[in-house]
DNA sequence: CGGCTTACG
DNA sequence: GCCG
DNA sequence: CGTA
């Protein structure tokens, strides 16, 4: 099982013309014999010469390319050391399998060194003995012996490994292969990641590798991969890696690229992204995205003639500037449009509108794993994401409907390096979906949204609509069906007829206010059923709602259903309740309080503010462990003179604030909700208290209002980075990775799983 | 009024 | 429930 | 985890 391809040039050539000339003085190869028998070596020597190759019978130092046949970088090196007096030093020399040998035959000429060539120097012994590469996993291709980043594939090699043998839940989004970090790192990374003890070490290594080139976003990440572990989430996942190292490619990675000048590294996209950096990072403006428009328009007329084309993102929302333009395609006749969107990427291409392109079709349909989800097919739809070339306009700016076919001048093809003259055409970032009708609404949402907007629309959807619309699809409560697919007429309407602006209007926190103050403060009446469900509108019928409230420090909490629950409430002191005095005395407002903030319930515990002591303890405590043990809670507790339940809803509402914050970062950095995938997993279910709880020296007081250089959970450090983030705020909800349903939710006819959007971080 | 923070089921 |  |  030798994977060599060798290529049978060689055969015939033997009694070619011998002439002994040197034809490529700079290159001087040894052969070496190990493996690859005295004859053969003769053979492929005499062959090397006959073609003006200089091959030496000996290694020296002159000799630049150290050629094998079935060895490992390892046995060569380990072969070379033996054989120079007082071991063989590295140095600059191309470790080369054969196959660069053979090929080199084949061209006549020396090859360039293929990474595909080099051996690998670390490469794991396997069985047979055979010619070493490094796990596929790892990187898509062989790994040179020399290169920069040494730490860097090591580490990945590592991670591969631990990754073929981990089946976490939702892993199935661990396929893509991490070369992409490989690749774009063309240059020599100039420090050493810092060592870090515990399990992920190596992993934290590689991102750290990874994103040191971007000083931005370094100590963002560094701080998240110590969230990762802190929250006991397993390491991070491959396609983590390779979507964050991607969007970094795409932004902030070019700046340093363009630095260090060498992008020959990259691949064509990344290249394309780093030669139009400056083009790219500058705002796109309405105009413009027009024209693009018309181009595109006339693109997809062209390709098939019964097509719409919309324009989604930014510009929909009306924004005046972007940083890309997006567009939603569809054929009102469902199934026309599959295969559109190659024709049209190859229609533009062949009028010299794009400078780069790439299409991409079911993102995950790779991964098996397709599990129940029969809807939201948002990341199967066709999208792409191209680079338009974008002509400027000449001198005053006519007006936006020229839609100049193939007017794409020929300007000087400014191939790698433009200097700053302004040129003819622009390049500008476009993103191409395809949907089917059925779909389009849907697309159109998703592909519209911004946070605030989402937001925003899911209220209106929820609270007027009486329909649950999340990223996956639109679910109308009123007649229990599911319209994920079909509903897009409503939704266009809505879309059409409320612009977003607008949206605020139908928030009127008033029936809310309503609606809540009604339940709080007549005690004396019961909320029917009917009641209860008018006051949740979000159709979560509350099954022990408190029925009878009383106010005042002390609550007499009646649950009609639960009498557990009543005498449950014990366990729960009184230990913080007057630490804010003024606060927890008398809660009690006249009924006819116009205070704008509803009365505490009974039974709940007045909020509390916690002193700016209390917190920094706290968050100093969370930052060694999410996760609280019975004896430190004890300890807050005394300390801190809070109650145990509020130190255990403390840490939970960290946590949860920890990891929202996470998601959310990044989901950006991805541009891909891949993240809340990666905290679904178990780890984070609720754990036991730590098994070393009460090991750690409690470093006291003191310090404790520092606001901790290294602290990132500190709420304002951690914030400050993420509004740091020069990341757009829109995230596309196409390539969600296969999402897990719960397989067992068929059993009643119930609504399907729906995501509860969170009020705080809409991570869509 | 939204964001963030406590508190709870 | 408070704050900006 | 959603929400008051």
């Amino acid at each position: 099982m030798v994977p060599l391809k060798r290529r049978k040039t060689v055969r015939n050539d033997v009694n070619c013309e011998r002439n002994e000339v040197i034809k490529f003085p700079d290159v001087v190869i040894f052969l070496l014999e190990r493996r690859m028998g005295a004859s053969r070596r003769a053979f492929l020597t005499r062959l090397g010469r006959n073609k003006g190759f200089r091959v030496e019978d000996c290694y020296s130092d002159a000799v630049t390319h150290v050629v094998s046949e079935n060895n490992t970088g390892e046995e060569v090196v380990d072969w070379l050391d033996r054989q120079i007096p007082g071991g063989w030093t590295p140095r600059p020399v191309h470790l080369l399998d054969i196959s660069w040998f053979t090929e080199s035959m084949g061209a006549a000429r020396p090859l360039d060194v293929q990474d595909a060539h080099r051996l690998k120097v670390k490469a794991v012994s396997q069985a047979g003995g055979g010619t070493r590469t490094v796990s596929p996993y790892a990187c898509g291709r062989r790994t040179p012996l020399q290169h920069h980043n040494r730490a860097l594939t090591d580490a990945l090699e590592v991670l591969a490994e631990n990754e073929r043998f981990r089946k976490p839940p939702g892993s199935s989004v661990a396929t893509g292969r991490p070369d992409v970090l490989y690749r774009p790192l063309g240059f020599k990374l100039g420090c050493t990641p810092p060592p870090r003890c515990g399990k992920h070490s190596q992993q934290n290594r590689v991102l750290w590798i990874a994103l040191q080139s971007s000083q931005r976003r370094l100590s963002l990440y560094t701080d998240y991969t110590e969230a990762f572990q802190l929250l006991r989430l397993p390491p991070f996942h491959f396609s983590l890696i390779k979507c964050t190292t991607d969007n970094l490619t795409q932004r902030g990675l070019q700046v340093l690229a363009l630095r260090t000048r060498s992008q020959r590294e990259f691949s064509s996209g990344q290249g394309t992204g780093v030669r139009h950096y400056e083009d790219l990072s500058t705002p796109i403006t309405k105009e413009e995205a027009h024209a693009i428009g018309q181009i595109v328009e006339e693109a997809v007329h062209t390709v098939l003639p019964g097509a719409e084309l919309t324009i989604t993102g930014g510009f929909r929302r009306g924004k005046k500037t972007g940083h890309d333009v997006d567009f939603l395609i569809t054929h009102p006749e469902e199934g026309k449009e599959v295969g559109l969107l190659p024709k049209v990427i190859s229609w533009l291409d062949s009028q010299d509108l794009l400078l780069y392109h790439r299409v991409k079709d079911n993102t995950y349909s790779e991964s098996k794993v397709q599990l129940a989800r029969s809807q939201s097919s948002m990341d199967h739809f066709e999208r792409c994401f191209s680079i338009f070339r974008l002509n400027r306009p000449l001198a005053r700016p006519p007006e936006p409907g020229a839609s100049s076919g193939g007017t794409a001048q020929e300007s000087a093809a400014s191939g790698g390096h433009c200097s700053g003259e302004p040129r003819s055409w622009k390049a500008v970032r476009v993103d191409l979906v395809v949907t089917p009708v059925s779909q389009f609404a849907f697309g159109l949402l998703g592909w519209t949204g911004s946070q605030h907007f989402e937001r925003e629309l899911r209220r209106w959807a929820g609270q007027e609509k009486h329909m649950t619309l999340n990223s996956h699809a639109l679910y109308d409560r009123t007649q229990g069906s599911h319209r994920a697919k079909d509903h897009h007429q409503t939704i266009a309407t809505s879309m059409a007829s409320s612009p977003p602006l607008s949206l605020s209007r139908w928030l009127s926190p008033l029936h809310h206010r309503a609606h809540t103050r009604e339940r709080y403060c007549e005690p004396s009446a019961p909320p029917t059923e009917s009641m209860a469900i008018a006051s949740h509108e979000k159709g979560e019928i509350q099954a022990h709602m408190p029925v009878e409230y009383s106010r005042g420090g002390k609550r007499i909490s009646l649950h009609t259903l639960e009498p557990e629950i009543a005498s449950g409430t014990e366990e729960e002191e009184t230990s913080g309740y007057e630490s804010e005095g003024g606060q927890s005395a008398s809660p009690a407002d006249p009924p006819g309080g116009s205070s704008s903030s509803p009365p505490t319930p009974p039974g709940r515990r007045p909020r509390t503010a916690f002193t700016s002591e209390q917190i920094s303890r706290l968050e100093r405590t969370f930052k060694k462990h999410a996760y609280l043990g019975t004896r430190e809670k004890e300890e807050l507790c005394r300390k801190l003179n809070l109650s145990e339940k509020q130190i255990k809803n403390w840490f939970q509402n960290r946590r949860m604030k920890l990891k929202r914050t996470l998601q959310d970062a990044l989901a950006q950095a991805c541009h891909v909700k891949v993240a809340s995938q990666l905290l679904h997993y178990p780890e984070l279910q609720a754990f036991g208290p730590s098994a070393y709880s009460g090991y750690y020296p409690n470093q006291d007081s003191t310090a404790a209002y520092l606001p901790l250089p290294g602290l990132p959970y500190a709420p304002s450090q951690a914030l400050g980075h993420l509004s740091a983030l020069p990341l757009e705020a829109q995230v596309h909800p196409y390539s969600v990775p296969p999402f897990v349903m719960p397989p067992h939710s068929a059993g009643t006819g119930s609504p399907p799983v729906m995501a509860r959007y969170h009020p705080y971080a809409p991570r869509y």
